[in-house]
RNA sequence: GGCGUCGUACCCAAGUGGUUCAAGGGGGCGGUUUGCAAAACCGUUAUUCACCGGUUCGAAUCCGGUCGACGCCUCCA
């Protein structure tokens, strides 16, 4: 079976065939960095990881492009909120974004470009729209797309102008636009927005929103490439704005598939301050979870179901990386080397079948886990031949390269050796109660020591 | 008003016309194992897929209706 993504364009799956062969161009619309992410952001960022993994994993090259939106009215308000420079609280939030990528395990972009380094990219595309008469100046130098100049406008998500209501907002915009759902490609300066600026032919200025995106795109990637993501509140009116911009100043066809991965809901409602159900990455480790829980509970669900986040499912997760680290150290016992002629178990083949429809997680997993359980007995009837071990790191190695859900081997502390040492000559004189008395010691030192055929085992506490 | 999504066991969550399709995970209960545990494994936990009709030889899956939850229609991953 061929890899098939939904194509949010053409609201179907369609088979994936990149551009160039065995090459793929990503653009991920990124984040604004005028506050900390939340846990919402992070699943159309791990979305688009588990897309990158598996590409890389079917042996894609893949370039793929992650745009930081560093000035935009969030931004300018909130320097202005807290009385501190731009580029400082940018470069503030830029790095706190970075550090909760890395938490997550998320493989770094091979580019995030910043808007305010290619505002004369973005000019020159604005131009090149008032040249083609796609759009027009207003009396207060700013620049609108006219979105009656392309006739294909509305194709994501399929409006229909006419039918619309009209809010407050829209109508408040009216005076200056020639039709209310033109959009913004140019701000004009204002006077309270002090030294944020960029000097443009319609005068002093800052970038409309879409148009980064479109411009830093086509920078990266070429006017044409092959995927574009973004969470499925992007849908409208970003990405409708930005195939309108981008096909109309290249004269080109702009993305070939797009994909958007659905809401995450925390308690079965939007995430909102004011409720306390928003979710930093650094409050969940704080309430002990962990970068391979997060990444277990947001792959558990496939990208296009609304995912309902909530703290009971830590648990479940806990479970689960357990198990399948388990697993591992115990094929590791066996084999601990994969040669370049490994090979590998028949649930492999289904395992990739699964994620070629369109990344199906859920499925995935149910065939590992039945082989988890296949192989576990194995162990157990101490029947599993060296080879099988093998193949089974190698699959474990592989599956790892899209859940990354083992987790890393902590060094036991000396503290609990010494007492492992101690349990271990207690356990020779058949002295059990010192033994128990041990076992819970080592407890309250954070760990938990497993009798088992080789020994014992040590392991972290579940928090 | 327009466009669209969803409702599957105690919880999470796949499947979208037919031979293990009612997966898989967590939890509960019972068991094997263990000095006791833990882990692992076994059994059990939905004759049924919100409800009502229809199409079909056959539907959780298609169609119509009802109820309920939700999203978008220029802040938003």
């Amino acid at each position: 079976m061929s890899t098939q993504f939904y194509n949010s364009l053409t609201r179907k799956k369609e088979i994936f065939k990149p551009i160039e062969p065995g090459k793929v161009k990503l653009y991920t619309c990124g984040p604004t960095v005028y506050d900390t992410a939340h846990i919402g952001n992070f699943r159309a960022f791990m979305f688009e990881d588990l897309l990158k993994r598996y590409l890389l994993l079917k042996g894609f090259e893949v370039n793929h492009i992650m745009n930081i939106t560093d000035v935009d009215d969030k931004t300018i308000k909130r320097s202005f909120d807290e009385n501190i420079p731009i580029s400082e609280l940018t470069k503030k939030y830029t790095g706190r974004f970075f550090e909760d990528l890395k938490v997550l395990k998320i493989l770094p972009a091979d580019n995030y470009p910043k808007a305010t380094n290619h505002v004369p990219a973005m000019v020159r595309m604005i131009e090149n729209l008032v040249k083609n008469k796609n759009a027009y100046i207003a009396d207060d130098g700013s620049v609108y797309f006219a979105i009656d100049s392309y006739h294909d406008y509305g194709q994501l998500i399929n409006l229909d102008f006419s039918q619309q209501k009209r809010s407050n907002r829209i109508l408040a915009d009216e005076y200056t636009k020639e039709k209310p759902q033109d959009f913004v490609l140019w701000k004009s300066w204002k006077e309270k927005e002090g030294d944020i600026f960029w000097d443009s032919p319609w005068g002093k200025g800052r970038p409309g929103w879409h148009i980064e995106c479109s411009a830093m795109s086509t920078e990266y990637l070429g006017n044409h490439f092959d995927i574009h993501c973004g969470g499925v509140d992007n849908l409208f009116p970003h990405h409708e704005n930005e195939i309108a911009q981008s096909v109309c100043a290249t004269e080109e066809p702009f993305v070939n598939i797009w994909m958007h991965c659905e809401y995450l809901l925390v308690e079965k409602g939007k995430m909102s301050k004011s409720q306390g159900n928003y979710f930093r990455i650094s409050d969940l480790i704080e309430k002990g979870f962990s970068g391979e829980i997060l990444r277990y509970i947001l792959l558990n669900t496939h990208y296009r179901s609304k995912l309902n986040f909530t703290m009971d499912k830590k648990h479940e997760a806990e479970q689960v990386i357990q198990r399948i680290t388990d697993l591992y150290d115990r094929l590791l016992s066996i084999n601990n080397t994969v040669e370049n002629n490994a090979s590998l178990p028949k649930e492999y083949s289904q395992f990739e079948r699964a994620l070629d429809n369109d990344l199906d997680t859920p499925v995935a997993l149910a065939i590992f886990f039945e082989w988890v359980r296949k192989t576990n007995i194995k162990l157990d009837s101490d029947s599993l031949q060296e080879k099988e071990a093998e193949s089974g790191v190698y699959f474990l190695d592989k599956v790892n390269s899209i859940f990354d859900l083992i987790k890393e081997n902590i060094e036991v502390p000396k503290e609990v050796l010494d007492l492992v040492n101690v349990r271990q000559k207690a356990r020779q004189e058949n002295d059990w109660v010192l033994s128990d008395k041990l076992r819970y010691k080592i407890n309250d030192l954070g760990w938990i020591v497993e009798d088992t055929l080789t020994g014992q085992k040590c392991k972290p506490l579940k928090s």
